[in-house]
DNA sequence: CCCAGAATTAGATGTTCATCTAAATATCTG
DNA sequence: CAGATATTTAGATGAACATCTAATTCTGGG
């Protein structure tokens, strides 16, 4: 919970979720979004793998990443309950 | 946009919206929930208030501080935009 | 007017974290 | 197998940030 978010605490990080909302991607075709060295993507791609935002399955020279729809669900369900006010109903 | 996520990444703050969600307080009720000294929630106060996600007035000798509704509901609507996947709804 | 209590501000400190370069690992192709 | 490309890991660096202590400001009551 603490550590969700931590993770959308950076920018590029939400911005790697918004390009995956997309399609399901490579590592070198996320890069295409960003400036940032390969090492630091691959580092915040790890990150993120750790709350289980998202998964990657290796295809052969590549690896491929996708969004966890699941947890991506259930991190709504998190915020609605934090932000929402006693007695009232969005 | 950015800066609300960094508000929210950290515990105490999250803790302190929770804490103003039960009735609207003066900063040393809030203090009595926590830990750490009447300067660290004043600066974590500072913060919350720079993102309008509260709002600070004075009563005489105390300052009673509460949360800003409105943008409580704007940062959920933004919130929901960013894990919406493309073509879904909710 | 001065004191006491409430809150904020200033300045310092240690930690966390995003980023980089360089090196390592993995896989494919000739 | 050797070289090329893709990705990850290790280690270092600098910036951002939570926290503290001390000092300051503000307000009400004697």
């Amino acid at each position: 919970m603490d550590l969700i978010f931590k993770v959308l605490a950076d920018k590029s990080r939400r911005k790697i979720l918004e390009v995956l909302k997309e399609k399901d991607m490579t590592v070198g075709e996320i890069a295409k979004h960003f400036t940032f060295t390969g090492a630091t993507l691959s580092h915040h791609l790890d990150i993120l793998k750790k709350t289980r935002l998202v998964v990657s399955e290796r295809k052969g020279q590549y690896v491929k990443y996708s969004l966890n729809t699941s947890v991506f669900e259930e991190m709504i369900a998190l915020f609605l309950n934090i932000f929402q006010r006693k007695g009232e109903n969005l």
